[in-house]
DNA sequence: GTCATCATGTAAGCCGTTACATGATTGC
DNA sequence: GCAATCATGTAACGGCTTACATGATGAC
């Protein structure tokens, strides 16, 4: 889960750690932040097995963007500099990360598969990085969720022991039943959406719009 | 957490394992089935340390209460049979527990103690169980949920980065923020039905309704 | 010069899961 | 008698959190 945020976060530019985390606040559609205490050493996983390589930015070095398009190769000479004038190897410096070609194939698979606890955390993620699937998986992702949601709406009315229940819980049930059906409409509109698109699909495959490769922000 | 859940779950009749799940996934607002290897263990726990009693049935034990109130009477029709037909001990069978004073305080303590993760499973298994709570912690717990929802709220337009996300990230964020919204509309119109509740307080102090102290079905 | 924020990490532990193993009950 | 379901448990493990520890950067 964490490992499928991170490569997809890191699929639109190079990015550090504190970065990644603040993406995922507020990209993704997580709920609360998640910890570093989690991050981190995902973090260094990813880097052990090769799906990222990551460059240690030194103290007081200028920032990627200057003149060239892509940033790393102007760091990593920043980074040399910076190891060559001033301190030789500080302790602590910012890292950036960068996915690698089998990053990529990992967050492929990791996307493509489905996953035993099929929750909403785990299908917002999967949705957010939708874009990076084929048209089918995509809609076969939206439709496998909309099953999911409408057994569950038809379980919950079979039990319907609801009048036994007080006040409280009774309308916390009843929220949750409103959320189940809110969202299968929603759904039902993205699917509606989708196969607008593959109907147009000659015209424009890509289906990103408005998305610039942003290096990581200082 | 789930000590909370089986505890409120327990202050409404004696129930064994088994069907505290099952109350668990319709009765409370929770997603998923609890599994059976956290509930064990849970419920060992909660009876070790005295907070609920456990009769087993259909091991030649005559269950708790004879004569008094508590609707066990089915269970003592399930021993007597069990003790005429078969065996004296058998190694498995239906544990009923009940909560005890101490399991009450225990979950009282629990139901009022804010916690650090006060995310929405959380948040739903306290107001399942509000009408345990006296009016003014009943009204401070949904202020509390309202003001979190809207801090969250600010922060997510705030960040306003929005258009720099492709279609399917973003349909994801604005899916979420909308059902923020939408959540705290609900909690307001909770919130206007606690006040009411409270003007009219002394005709009807306790709001629990159509409830049934029914035992542990079978 | 010091305070808040940015930034990276480690250690301990909780809470829950999956997978496994077993026994009892009920319907046919 | 056999299958499905009800029912109780154990063992191993995983993911994520909190608490802790440290260092760099920039504002004032």
């Amino acid at each position: 889960m964490l490992d499928l945020a991170i490569l997809g976060l890191l699929q639109e530019g190079d990015l550090h750690g504190y970065e990644i985390r603040r993406r995922m606040r507020d990209s993704l559609g997580l709920t609360a932040n998640i910890s570093f205490g989690s991050l981190y050493p995902a973090l260094a996983r990813l880097e052990a097995s090769g799906a990222v390589t990551a460059t240690e930015r030194a103290a007081g070095v200028a920032p990627l963007s200057s003149g060239a398009a892509m940033g790393s190769l102007s760091g990593e000479l920043a980074a040399l500099r910076a190891r060559r004038t001033s301190m030789a190897r500080p302790k602590k410096s910012k890292k950036v990360y960068r996915i690698t070609p089998a990053g990529q194939a990992y967050f492929a698979e990791l996307l493509a598969t489905p996953t035993s606890p099929d929750d909403a955390r785990n299908f917002s993620l999967r949705l957010s990085f939708a874009r990076h699937l084929a048209p089918d998986v995509r809609l076969a992702l939206l439709q496998r969720r909309r099953a999911q949601l409408v057994d569950r709406l038809t379980e919950v009315s079979t039990s319907a022991r609801r009048e036994e229940l007080d006040v409280y819980a009774r309308c916390v049930v009843e929220h949750t039943e409103e959320r189940v059906r809110h969202d299968i409409a929603w759904l039902d509109g993205l699917m509606a959406a989708e196969s607008q698109r593959s109907t147009h699909h000659s015209i424009s495959q890509d289906p990103s719009v408005g998305h610039s490769m942003a290096p990581a922000n200082e």
